[in-house]
RNA sequence: GGCCCCGUUGUGUAGCGGCCUAGCACGCUGCCCUCUCAAGGCAGUAGCGCGGGUUCGAAUCCCGUCGGGGCUACCA
């Protein structure tokens, strides 16, 4: 095992959504690339806005996707609990220390307070916090705490500037005036990201944070929380290294939010995409492996997974493309194994019984090669092969199909049904056969005239998975009576 | 407004000074194959934001400019 320690630490507010699982997989490629170590961590301090039924989502997504953590939630570790919400001892521990040895104050001005001094000097109002609680004398604090105010808890940055070298950026540097005396603790007593954040990275020891480049901003102030921190006897002083990951937009140019609905990983879970595949496409946002190869597993990302490969403009999640690469890896699938994933969504359209039975399983598992081609989404293969498990007299024969069946179509079916009664071989060789001397030879029918009407009278569409196949896989019975049903439906 | 980030076809990218008359994939268009729809095969479409430099030579380096985005909370 390396010492590359990375972590990802979502906050549990609203459903998962794929910018989101997109950091997951980098920083979890990350780890399996280097031998180090994944730690999952829950940010749950703003009680306000974190909800228990997010959490378990949460935990539930990575274990979808199969972004296994080695420390975290339900598996526990060294720096347990994981879950900061259980860590508020720690947190206010490190503040009363923070500001006992002078690297945090209280600070009593308001929004409202700060912005009309900046006015009163004549100063831009936007400018934010002006240090004007830096000096108060202890009498000034009893005044306002006399008053009712509760102080927030704020960091005294120094007079200086900032540099990193980001991992996928390169050099940045913020100025000293471009980064404020900065809130770590609200005046109801809660931490705040500001401080959370960087004492548990440093805590547990990460060596890589990579997140969005929305907290790109934040980095300098956490810089100097690292120094804090190793100042006051928290940490040995090391500070991890940072990469900010560009962002996945939406449509536009916006960056993709939790509102889009495009941006749901539950939408992607319900209309069946494979998690391989959903993953492989969120990891050619922002990565690519290189050698015009795209399509690659998650061993294979693993073992690709590089920085420098990162990069750093952002992506427009594109529906079609990521439709496209699922469609790949359902193709690549063991048909064993698609059909087992199929299951869930047979039954949850009524498809299929809870406890399918075996001639169910089996029917399904030798169907599944018809359809593997023609399916990007696992859902759709409640419409294409609904058919073949629905009773004969239950078939509903869709009204779009059956209104553009041509004038002749139940000569054409009443001449394909006396083709095949007298028929006793039943493999699609032979129904392909017989069908093609009585319609193509017979009645002088284009192969796609003469076969439409059986394939609308056998599967209720115009479009279905091989016709000939099909009505193998239904028997001979099954496909007799739905021609008869249709017949006597066309004729009537 | 201030600060920061980003800028190769419609989209995602390859490219890291000459191999680029810019490659790949998705999309789109056409053709082939064909029992429908797919898949597959073939072909086509469209790009280095702009302007200066540096250099024998720039998509690649530098500067400027324009455009887009983010941050500017007692959210993360």
């Amino acid at each position: 095992m390396s010492d590359v320690r990375v972590r990802f630490c979502p906050s549990p507010t609203g459903n998962p959504h794929v910018g989101m699982v997109r950091t997951a997989l980098f920083n979890w490629a990350y780890a399996r690339h280097t031998g180090g170590t994944f730690v999952f961590r829950i940010e749950d301090t703003d009680s306000s806005r974190d909800t228990e039924e997010s959490y378990r989502q949460l935990l539930d997504a990575l274990a979808w996707l199969g972004l296994d953590w080695d420390e975290g939630p339900e598996v526990g570790g060294p720096y347990a609990p994981y879950r900061q919400s259980q860590r508020l001892d720690v947190y206010a521990d490190v503040a009363r220390r923070l500001v006992e040895a002078g690297f945090a104050y209280e600070s009593f001005s308001t929004p409202e307070e700060v912005e009309a001094r900046r006015r009163a000097r004549g100063e831009d109002p936007k400018l934010g916090y002006d240090n004007a609680d830096r000096e108060l004398t202890p009498e000034q604090r009893e005044a306002f705490r006399a008053e009712g105010r509760a102080p927030v808890l704020r960091m005294r940055m120094p007079d200086r500037d900032w540099t990193w070298d980001d991992l996928v950026r390169g050099p940045i540097t913020f100025a000293n005036e471009h980064v404020p005396d900065y809130v770590i603790v609200r005046g109801n007593g809660e931490p705040l990201y500001t401080l959370v954040n960087p004492v548990d990275d440093a805590l547990m020891h990460i060596t890589h944070v990579l997140r969005g480049e929305d907290l790109l901003s934040s980095t300098p102030r956490q810089l100097f929380m690292y120094e804090a921190l190793a100042a006051i006897g928290v940490t040995d002083g090391t500070t991890p290294m940072f990469g900010h990951l560009p962002y996945v937009m939406g449509e536009g140019n916006k960056k993709l939010s939790k509102r889009d609905p495009q941006s749901s990983l539950n939408l992607y879970r319900t209309e069946g995409y494979l998690p391989e595949g959903l993953l492989n496409y969120l990891a050619l946002l922002g990565w690519s492996m290189g050698d015009d190869v795209e399509l690659f597993s998650m061993p294979e990302m693993a073992a690709a997974f590089d920085l420098d490969r990162v990069s750093a403009n952002p992506a427009r999640f594109d529906l079609k493309k990521c439709q496209a690469i699922n469609a790949e890896h359902v193709r690549m699938l063991d048909p064993d194994d698609l059909a087992a994933r199929i299951v869930p969504f047979l039954q949850g359209a009524g498809v299929l019984p809870a406890e399918p039975t075996d001639a169910q399983r089996d029917l399904l598992r030798a169907a599944v090669p018809l359809v593997q081609t023609r399916m990007t989404v696992l859902s759709e293969a409640v419409g294409m092969l609904g058919f073949l498990f629905v009773d004969d007299a239950a078939l509903e024969l869709e009204g779009a199909s059956v209104a553009a069946l041509p004038d002749d179509a139940a000569a054409t079916l009443s001449v394909a049904y006396d083709a095949l009664v007298q028929f006793e071989h039943w493999t699609a060789a032979d129904i392909e056969g017989a069908l093609r001397v009585s319609l193509v030879d017979g009645l002088g029918l284009k192969p796609k005239t003469a076969f439409t009407p059986v394939r609308v009278a056998v599967t209720g569409r115009r479009v279905s998975p091989p016709l000939f196949e099909s009505m193998e896989l239904l028997g001979r019975e099954s496909s007799l009576s739905r021609l008869r049903s249709a017949l006597s439906k066309l004729s009537g």
